[in-house]
RNA sequence: GCGCCUGUAGCUCAGUUGGAUAGAGCGGCAGACUUCGAAUCUGUAGGUCGGGGGUUCGAAUCCCUCCAGGCGCGCCA
């Protein structure tokens, strides 16, 4: 509603400078008011229109003021200061579309046929997931969620390199360090009562790791492996597949605990195997995007300029800004099977995947992988008019690097709608770290980097036990919800709400210093707060309902919102009711900014209003029916506004708490 | 050396893309439970927005320059 209310007052706005001063301008950016009393939009642009028109802003926006009127939503327009045009909303048809919109919780309405691809999680099949990997996966999840809500048809892809060197480094772990055969390995899977296969990996792997540090001799056994493993054939091959299924599952199955889920895993056994490399090779060679470097230290590698196109570059030769695509061993880089990866996302390669089903969710939708034979009825994965890929800001040089690739071949208009999702990582407090046993390295840093190659990390699941088991004893300590599984249930949701929020609340660009005492809060700025916000909510009708059976919440006449949502008395209803109204403005925000955060605050921002607003109002000892009405009907508003929103984040709401 | 990011209250962080009086959580202090359960609320103390210039009617936000951190810059992935 407030979004359609802005999006009114861009359009009037610019059209009443037309008329008046035959100017075309940009649509104003708008803000808010100082104070509620001054209003609900503020425009500030006739500032900026004073120098061009050479008249006072005030004088300017008296012109404009009367050519806003008549516009939906709005019932007044003011002038304040120097020039600042402020409006002031009609907050009896505010307050009703707000209520209509959450309680009917309708579909969208669709705004493209063109498919967003979100790419996130991605994380190496040969290890158990850590903090830093949730991170990533709760930002793209969140983002899915969010493009959605605003009516994009959205596909999750997850990016399983399951042919790579750290496939490869475990797999030599367990032949060479722990002389294990595939059927030793298919045993040590199977077996339930011994350590979980992801984490026995985790400590393999920084076992491996050590050993080439320890014995630099052994590097050709690692290429050997990686050659085995790309050509896919061999005992080797035959382990790393194993490893790779068994710990992508556990990923899958991690990821479902967050309540994230993908519609495709993209293997990069795959792209190796049906050739998408060397269709993509075709394609740059021919449109000169590449080229092959005869002389120098890249001599025999086909190369890709990295300078920027511009003839007023500096002719200083200090170094030549190029980026090896394809070795002189005639092998392809990283970013090479990256570029052929995105080129395939927008359908530019000319060539397609097989799929064929992974996993069923509970709800009965499926998870496809990509195969080499995939089955014939198969959904149409890719054709993508965005894709996001969430990776982390360390990343930044080589997305960038995908992305003049495109430029180079000629795809400007993908090129610009392929978004690299950049975030920091997730590093440990020195406290963490210490509890660890983990040596701060430097002296007094204020974290230490997450390492899979050390071991250094804490263990997604385990993080998450760990929440589980606190909110449990949280759950029990209090007599509200009664029942081992109802407890269980609750506690469940409570750490997954504590986790994501913990994760969403910081910006993209802000590093997040692990420590447990932050993210085993649940009080303040956290996500069982949120929760709990409705909780308390759903509890005034639960004990209303008992009174008046059947109650369910309905709209009122615009009579009584007007009475109660008048200046003076209603003001503090009204800021409920309008922050309520801007959900979608949050979201439309979150979106076009890249920055989930912004809708995790908004969340906060509203359930501290609404609590406010719960302390301050005896609600079921209301004497008039009709002043009780209202504020029921206030209480679900913001109920279901915050429930969408959390819903957003992916946080549930329990029963009771 | 080059490039990107960051610097805001004791601590951890927001700050609606340049607007009106810089905010929140935690921590400190002082208060509020007769069940719509306090996982809450209220009040209070606390800031030269890293420093210095500049642009502008107006700057935490844009430009320049220092200072201090972080991350990238492989024929690794």
């Amino acid at each position: 509603m407030f979004a359609d209310i802005q999006e009114g007052v861009r359009q009037k706005f610019r059209q009443a400078i037309h008329d008046l001063f035959s100017l075309q301008v940009d649509a104003p950016t708008l803000g808010f008011p100082p104070s509620p009393e001054m209003g609900e939009i503020s425009i500030t642009s006739c500032f900026d229109l004073a120098k061009q028109l050479r008249q006072p802003p005030r004088k300017i926006a008296g012109q404009v003021v009367d050519r806003l009127l008549p516009l939906a939503g709005v019932e007044r327009a003011t002038i304040a200061g120097p020039g600042y045009i402020n409006l002031h909303l009609d907050r009896a048809a505010v307050a009703a579309d707000v209520f209509l919109r959450r309680s009917s919780r309708r579909q969208p309405r669709p705004l493209d046929a063109v498919k967003v691809l979100v790419e996130h999680t991605s994380i190496n099949p040969n290890k158990a997931a850590h903090i830093g990997h949730l991170r990533n996966a709760v930002l793209g999840d969140t983002l899915a969620r969010l493009l959605r809500f605003r009516g994009w048809p959205v596909e999750v892809q997850n990016y399983i390199d399951n042919t790579g060197v750290q496939v490869a480094d475990v797999v030599v772990g367990f032949m060479a360090l722990e002389k294990k055969t595939v059927q030793d390995l298919r045993h040590l899977i199977a077996d339930q009562s011994g350590e979980r296969f992801d984490y026995v990996c985790w400590d393999l792997y920084a076992r491996v790791s050590q050993h080439y540090g320890d014995h630099p001799e052994e590097a050709a056994l690692r290429l050997a492996t990686l050659k085995a493993l790309e050509d896919g054939e061999g005992e080797a091959a035959e382990m790393a597949t194993l490893i790779s299924t068994t710990i992508t599952r556990s990923h899958i199955a991690t990821a479902e605990r967050l309540n994230v889920r993908y519609d495709l895993l993209v293997q990069e056994s795959e792209i190796l195997r049906l050739e998408f490399w060397k269709s993509a090779f075709e394609l740059m060679k021919k449109s000169q995007a590449i080229r092959l470097e005869d002389s120098g230290k890249n001599s025999g590698c086909w190369v890709m300029d990295l300078q920027e196109q511009v003839p007023d570059a500096d002719e200083g030769a200090n170094g030549e800004d190029v980026k090896v695509i394809v070795r002189s061993n005639g092998t392809v880089t990283y970013v090479g099977k990256d570029i052929a990866y995105h080129l395939w996302k927008f359908a530019l390669l000319g060539k397609d995947f097989g799929y064929e089903r992974f996993h069923r969710y509970p709800d009965g939708a499926e998870l496809w992988r990509t195969a080499v034979h995939g089955e014939p009825n198969a959904p149409a994965f890719g054709h993508g008019g965005h894709a996001y890929a969430v990776i982390d800001t360390r990343q930044s040089y080589l997305q960038d690097v995908v992305r003049r690739a495109f430029l180079a071949l000629g795809y400007a208009e993908q090129a610009a709608n392929l978004r690299h999702f950049a975030y920091e990582v997730v590093g440990l407090s020195p406290r963490c770290a210490k509890d660890l046993g983990v040596g701060l390295g430097e002296e007094d840093r204020s974290y230490v980097e997450v390492s899979g190659r050390k071991g250094v990390g804490i263990k997604a699941d385990d993080l998450i036990d760990t929440l589980f088991v606190r909110a449990l004893e949280e759950v029990r300590s209090r007599d509200t919800v009664s029942g081992e599984e109802e407890q269980v249930a609750c506690a469940r949701q409570i750490a997954v709400g504590a986790l994501r929020y913990f994760l969403l609340k910081y910006t993209r660009r802000t590093l997040i210093a692990f420590d447990f005492k932050d993210a085993l809060a649940f009080e303040g700025e956290t996500g069982p707060y949120l929760q709990y916000s409705v909780v308390r909510a759903r509890n005034i009708f639960r004990k209303f309902r008992e009174a008046h059976p059947g109650y369910i919440s309905a709209a009122l006449p615009e009579a009584d919102l007007h009475q109660y949502l008048a200046a003076g008395h209603g003001q503090p209803f009204w800021d409920l009711v309008l922050l309520a109204s801007q959900l979608e403005m949050a979201v439309e925000q979150a979106i076009s900014t890249e920055e989930p955060a912004a809708l995790a605050k908004y969340c906060f921002r509203l359930a501290q209003a609404f609590n406010n607003f719960y302390h301050h109002h005896r609600i079921l000892q209301e004497p008039d029916p009709a002043r009780q009405n209202f504020l029921l009907f206030l209480t679900h508003t913001v109920a279901e506004t915050l429930t969408q929103a959390l819903d957003l984040l992916g946080i549930q709401v329990p029963d009771r708490m």
